[in-house]
DNA sequence: ATTGGGTCAGCGTAAGGC
DNA sequence: GGCCTTACGCTGACCCAA
């Protein structure tokens, strides 16, 4: 026994209004050394600094560091110190700022909430792990009924036991991965299957009931779409809403991630104590406690009493209502006299009209009244106006350029040459003389990429010469006869498709996108009534599924006229290079780009370079936002911040966000930053605004990209830039810890987004699991950047404008080079295509939820968003606007 | 205003004496 | 071996200079 040792007593440290010690849990003495310990860890750590070699444990490594236990095993209590912060280095002297007081002095009273609860009793879990004789709790549910509780209570007494929680999780993946092979054998013979044609889009395509995510319901052998029956949970194999095998996987995941969590752990039964940043879980030790405990949802009510204390500890009372907040902060649902809202008049932190921000237009026109002109940030981003480089700038000889020569030059570097050729580009700096209504709103040979990179290129063989060997290297027989076979397959399935289609579109609500008949049955649907069905299978050929692979080596025919159609007119490549005076007066006669998209092809001809250009981009630009990590260090790295946050977790138990409510009220009050929420949405806005700007430069090398009209690329971005940042932390996710990696380069866990953000735990549960379903096609590096440009050009969302006929065949080259890949490495390439399409419609009904993911955010509110224009003109219209709720 | 660091009573324990 | 005394190391409550 140490000597003098004072007895627990809560009173006092309620007065001190000092949070516990995260060593031993006595009642705190205060900051030192980087955590907030008390006397006696304090003076511990003061020893070890000296001399700590001599440490040794008896034990496992493991001992239970807690106050009045006895002579407490020194290496294991050092250990515990530096874990929970401690260091030399963290020494910190001086006031504390008010941020950290409140945030103390929340925790404070949140504890004596708990402890009124009888939830801070101790004697819960003993050193065993097992349960102490005598239950302390009255009503405490931990009975051996749950099932789950030994498991907590091992993983809670220090034991590194969340092997059992995660194993059961593995079991259910297993089943269902398990399920989906079967389900996915069984589509594959079955009448039902994917269709999926670039050029009318994704929102028509069906995905099986088997693979698919997407709300089918088997009708008979018809399929209809149910958009009521958005299944909560499609979980990352996806099933059928209806097989009995779907729920009992289900089960298995629900009942998986309750042992992870706990029965209503996080959900309901959750207490919220704010922190500093640094330990941001606080409070029950014994999670347990709060599982299943019949006190649930007490907390979420009253628990957390905002009492906030000026800097001495005295309360500061409701005197303080008028206090206006330093900063403006507008904080929506919170009684500020109107006067008051009035006065605060700060342009950064008004809530912004986001109506005026329309999608090309100036942002922040009303007050940058100077600025009228100017482009606005993402104008800028993708116009190269701003830099001095070639222009087009007008669209009188557009058949000059040939789109073969465009598609030499982009590889070979000639683009002074074809510039001086021509006579079509001008170096022009100045946005004025571009037309923005004219498609062309920079040189087609404009990557996005300092242009010396291409003049010192050197020159190639023209496109021309290779072309042949190129185009037919795509194909060999073998692929193109299981293709064939494929395509078959698919056209009556499509057929099937379709004829339930119009069946069904019918009835369908006109407001439905997804089933809107006249997207259906537009004359550039592959899918339409009339082009549909067996009696004209090349016209699928020559449009849909052969087209993938063979790359229009041997598929020749030409499509046919389909009223007055755009992309569908596609001429494929005929076996022979055509010659430049083909291609000259092969334009399209009815988007008025005045561009040949057949000839779009050609820039994506050498699909080897496109995809490997693609995939340096793509490192360069969008890589380096999340932080590059080395391959073999992510694993490490998850584990480590997994480790950490269950550490605290451990000892402080579980934490909710604090809600806005209180945050605000807070706020109001004192005007602090209550947990610290604006410090992190600020630099998240910057890590934001960081990744827009690298997703733009990796869109402008999308061959075909820089062709668009501008308002295009805007819409492009804009709407893909959700789906983009999912796919991108995907790739730093990790399933068993639920550990991914922000746009801000940080790792998070579920625990830190539970604190930072209010969303719902099912929510980050569903958006774990379509992490995880993208992560379950396994792509490889080059597969995964395809996709990517997939889903910009991805020509199905709502965007605004509609994507124009030039963008759509942009995404179809993108599509065949995705398909180019798959065949390379794949046995069955069509089958994992049919996988890939199957996650885009996946992510078409994630839409929503990683819509109210970003917004949980709440950027508008607590961040200075006045200081991102980029960040908010891409956000405008999705998040913000209240109109845009439903789409 | 707070904390790092010093202080030293008090405690556990090992060694030595009887 | 059992019991007592002494020496020593660690602890932690307390104090205070910075
Ligand atoms: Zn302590
Ligand atoms: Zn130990």
């Amino acid at each position: 026994m140490g000597r003098k040792r004072k007895a627990i007593n809560p009173e006092d440290a309620l007065k001190s209004n000092l949070p516990p010690c995260r060593v031993c849990e006595a009642p705190g003495a205060g900051f030192h050394y980087g955590a907030n310990t008390c006397e006696a860890c304090k003076g511990f750590f003061h020893r070890s600094l000296r001399l700590h070699s001599g440490y040794r444990c008896e034990a496992g490594n493991n001992c239970v560091i807690e106050h009045g236990r006895g002579k407490l095993c020194q290496l294991c209590r050092y250990k515990k110190c530096i874990s929970v912060g401690m260091a030399k280095e963290a020494i910190k002297t001086g006031r504390y700022t008010s941020s950290k007081r409140t945030n103390d002095i929340l925790e404070v009273k949140s504890l004596e909430n708990k402890r009124k609860l009888g939830l801070l009793d101790n004697g819960l879990v003993n050193d065993n792990g097992s349960l102490p004789p005598t239950s302390v709790l009255p009503g405490h549910a931990l009975t051996s009924g749950d099932g789950l509780s030994p498991e907590l209570t091992t993983s809670l007494s220090s034991v590194r036991g969340f092997t059992s929680t995660s194993g059961l999780s593995h079991t259910a993946r297993v089943i269902s991965q398990a399920l989906l092979n079967e389900l996915s054998e069984t589509s594959s013979n079955d009448v039902i299957s994917h269709s999926y044609t670039p050029l009318n889009g994704l929102n028509q395509t069906l995905s099986s009931c088997a693979l698919g995510s997407a709300p089918l319901r088997k009708e008979g052998r018809h399929l209809s779409i149910d958009l009521d029956s958005q299944s909560s949970l499609a979980s990352a194999a996806g099933q059928s809403t209806s097989s009995d095998s779907d729920q009992f996987c289900r089960d298995v995941i629900a009942s998986s991630s309750n042992s992870l969590f706990g029965q209503n752990s996080g959900i309901t039964g959750t207490s919220r104590l704010i922190q500093n940043p640094l330990t941001v879980f606080a409070s029950t030790k014994n999670t347990n406690s709060v599982n299943g405990n019949p006190l649930k949802g007490d907390f979420s009510a009253g628990s957390v009493v905002p009492c906030v204390t000026s800097s001495n500890g005295r309360e500061i009372g409701a005197q303080n209502n008028n206090f206006l907040p330093s900063n403006g902060l507008p904080l929506a649902g919170t009684n500020l006299p109107a006067d008051i809202t009035q006065v605060d008049s700060q342009p950064d932190f008004l809530p912004v009209d986001f109506d005026q921000l329309v999608l090309d237009g100036p942002p922040l026109v009303s007050s940058l009244p100077h600025q009228t002109t100017a482009p606005s940030p993402i104008t800028t981003l993708l116009d190269i106006s701003t830099s001095s480089e070639f222009h087009r700038i007008t669209p009188s000889h557009p058949s000059v350029v040939t789109s073969a020569r465009l598609a030499d030059n982009f590889f070979n570097g000639e683009k002074n040459h074809v510039a001086k050729d021509n006579r079509l580009f001008i170096n022009s700096t100045s946005a004025a003389e571009v037309s923005p209504s004219f498609p062309f709103q920079k040189s087609p040979l404009d990557l996005g990429v300092n242009q010396n990179q291409f003049v010192n290129r050197t020159p190639g063989p023209l496109l021309s010469e290779t072309a042949a060997g190129l185009v037919t290297s795509t194909s060999d027989k073998s692929n193109s006869q299981q293709v064939n076979g494929i395509t078959n397959q698919l056209s009556s399935q499509i057929s099937l498709l379709n004829n339930s289609f119009s069946r069904t579109s019918s009835s369908a609500s006109p407001g439905q996108k997804l089933m809107a008949l006249e997207e259906v049955l537009s004359p550039s649907s592959i899918v339409s009534s009339e082009s549909m069905g067996a009696s004209s299978p090349d016209m699928l050929m020559s449009h849909g599924v052969a087209g993938l692979v063979s790359s229009g080596a041997e598929q020749t025919s030409q499509g046919k006229k389909q009223g007055s159609l755009g992309p569908g007119s596609v001429k494929a490549s005929s076996p022979t290079p055509a010659s430049e005076a083909e291609l000259l007066h092969a334009f399209c006669d009815t988007c008025g780009c005045g561009l040949d998209h057949s000839n779009i092809g050609l820039l994506y001809r050498r699909r080897d370079e496109v995809i490997a250009r693609l995939a340096e981009a793509h490192e360069s630009f969008m890589d380096q936002c999340f932080g590059r990590v080395a391959p073999e260090d992510v694993a490490a790295q998850q584990k480590e911040h997994y480790e950490q946050c269950r550490l605290k977790q451990e000892v402080f138990g579980k934490l909710t966000s604090l809600n806005d409510a209180e945050y605000d009220e807070i706020f109001i009050e004192t005007g602090l930053d209550a947990d610290d929420r604006q410090k992190r949405m600020e630099g998240l806005i910057d890590s934001m605004e960081k990744f827009i700007r690298g997703l733009v430069q990796f869109a402008k090398v999308i061959p075909g990209f820089n062709m668009l009209d501008l308002s295009e690329k805007i819409g492009l971005i804009k709407y893909s830039r959700q789906e983009i940042c999912v796919a991108s932390a995907t790739a730093y996710f990790d399933y068993d810890l639920r550990v991914f990696k922000g746009v801000d380069g940080k790792w998070k866990c579920e625990m830190d987004m539970l604190y930072q953000v209010s969303i719902a735990p099912s929510m980050l549960e569903e958006l774990f699991e379509f992490f995880h379903s993208l992560q379950n096609l396994g792509l490889n590096k080059e597969e995964m950047v395809l996709l990517k440009t997939i889903i910009i050009m991805a020509p199905d969302r709502d965007s605004e404008p509609q994507i124009s006929a030039l963008g759509r065949e942009v995404h179809w080259q993108l599509v065949q080079t995705l398909v180019y890949l798959l065949e390379k490495r794949m046995k069955k390439p069509m089958a994992q295509f049919a996988r890939i399409i199957d996650w885009l419609m996946t992510a078409r009904t994630k839409e929503k939820l990683v819509r109210e993911f970003f917004k949980s955010f709440k950027f508008e509110k607590y961040s200075r968003l006045g200081q991102a224009p980029l960040l908010r003109e891409m956000l405008s219209g999705i998040y913000f606007d209240l109109s845009d709720d439903e789409s």
